[in-house]
DNA sequence: ACACAAATGGAATATAAATTCTATAAAAGG
DNA sequence: CCTTTTATAGAATTTATATTCCATTTGTGT
């Protein structure tokens, strides 16, 4: 039995022996992958403690991967601890450096995103009026069924509403243009119902011309878009704003999902106050 | 005397202090500032070598900058270790507990999310493996035709990478089981195409099925999933791992949504630089 | 349902590490 | 240059921590 030396073999050999373990290994081979930092740390009381097992489990479990006992194994864990921090230092310092062209590695791309994720959900906090999300959440608890629309980058985002409003036992109909029936998906919309309507600029024509539509027959319209002179928000009983940042010429849709993820749950809470 | 409670109040101090010390004192400040992971992670005697000193030296230098021991000083070596933003697990845990429903106004739960999606994307930053985004772009710049799958709470994201690898001119074929077609859909991969495969806990059968069975046709899998313990990275070639925060018993999808735009940026750069 | 093997919990033990103590050495003050 | 104070080295001690061992439980095959 040979005992794996580096953090990334370790992983490896804790994922594919998986199945084989006794439950307790299990248990700990869980907890290790979730908390490598304190296998790296803790004490093994302490870790024991944590991870709901005896001390001498993991004494075990590092003989059952080959280690002389725990400490030799915890030696692979720190080892990582330290490589991990260096390589994310050196990312923030080249980051900092050369902005201009010569960071075209995938790392470098995903902290440009991780950081303007960051930045718009900060964004939203400061930009999300709470008296409007209020208001959307009164809108759609008295919905009979809730009909969604986007279209684009915009779909996932409805998409992903239509999914969680159904594990709330909430109607809702998912106006995609599937078949190219998207007014003819829209058409059974009638009072008693809510349009939430979800776009960005440029504004899908599709979906402004719905919103447009369906206000005009006094349903009421709510919508998520990028400001108050989106056409979505002038023709809609509330719109909530959202600003997403553009990173590499691509938008996030962290600030957006966020949102959705926000109206969903209060919704929810809503419903529970309501039965 | 009060004793530095983290490692950049310690690193002024030690600076600041750093004349009025006596010889043995000195040499341990400098070696404590030019080795600081030597300082979190060995042992007194290991250090005291390293540095050319006595152990009982050490014991003095904590002292002398107010610790009780050499043990609480090298804790503040160590938070510094992992501070890199990972108070991840507690954060989320703290998120996730106060559901008493005290916070019932909606702007509580938007910011519960946007904090969960916050720490989300930290921590996507600290565990993504960069060589592995690198695998899976190398994969897919070589596809003839990207197959993308995904269910339920996951769709959004296959969805949105359909949009974004369309603008890409990247040819890709969407399995999204509509009209129960899911297997149907999934018939005309074939060697030289990539499944891109996403799937979180508990993991779609569908998906996980469609993987394996791809995977032993030698068709190339990259998956997007939860860990290494996901059946995704048990059958895939590479696996990008995300964790997301559940909050209020919904999860946030920051973090996969981010990365799947990373995906799609460094694929976008890896195809201008082949052409 | 029984016997056997494997796994587990928890106390007991061994090991290693941190800390204290004291004799000695270096520095400071007169 | 001697005395007093402060710092240091190294051994002794204490404390913390890892590891072992064995009785008990849990699982498995007949």
């Amino acid at each position: 039995m040979i005992a794996p030396s580096t953090y990334d073999a370790l992983r490896d050999e804790l994922a594919s022996r998986h199945d084989e373990l006794s439950k307790r290994l299990k248990q700990i081979a869980e907890y290790a992958l979730d908390n490598p930092n304190d296998m790296a740390l803790e004490t093994v009381s302490e870790i024991a403690e944590r991870a709901g097992v005896q001390p001498s489990s993991l004494i075990r479990f590092a003989k059952a991967f080959g280690y002389s006992g725990f400490s030799e194994m915890q030696k692979v864990f720190r080892s990582h601890l330290v490589e991990n921090g260096s390589n994310y230092k050196e990312r923030i310092r080249s980051l900092g450096r050369d902005d201009s062209c010569q960071s075209n590695s995938s790392s470098v791309v995903l902290d440009d995103f991780i950081d303007g994720g960051i930045a718009a959900l900060n964004n939203l906090r400061e930009v999300l009026n709470p008296e409007k999300l209020e208001q959307a959440v009164e809108a759609l608890v008295d919905a009979d069924v809730i009909y969604l629309t986007a279209q684009r980058r915009s779909f996932p985002i409805a998409s992903y509403l239509s999914y969680a409003l159904a594990q709330l036992d909430k109607r809702c109909v998912l106006i995609d243009g599937n078949g190219g029936m998207f007014f003819e998906q829209a058409r059974s919309i009638r009072p008693g119902d809510v349009l939430l309507a979800i776009s960005f600029k440029s504004y899908a024509a599709e979906v402004v011309q719905l919103v447009k539509e369906t206000k005009s027959k006094d349903i009421p319209v709510v919508s998520i878009s990028d400001g108050i002179l989106s056409p979505l928000a002038q023709h809609s009983d509330v719109c909530l704003e959202v600003e997403e940042v553009e990173v590499h010429a691509f938008r996030s849709l962290s600030a957006s999902m966020t949102l959705a993820l926000t109206l969903v749950v209060a919704l929810g809470r809503a419903l529970d106050q309501a039965a």
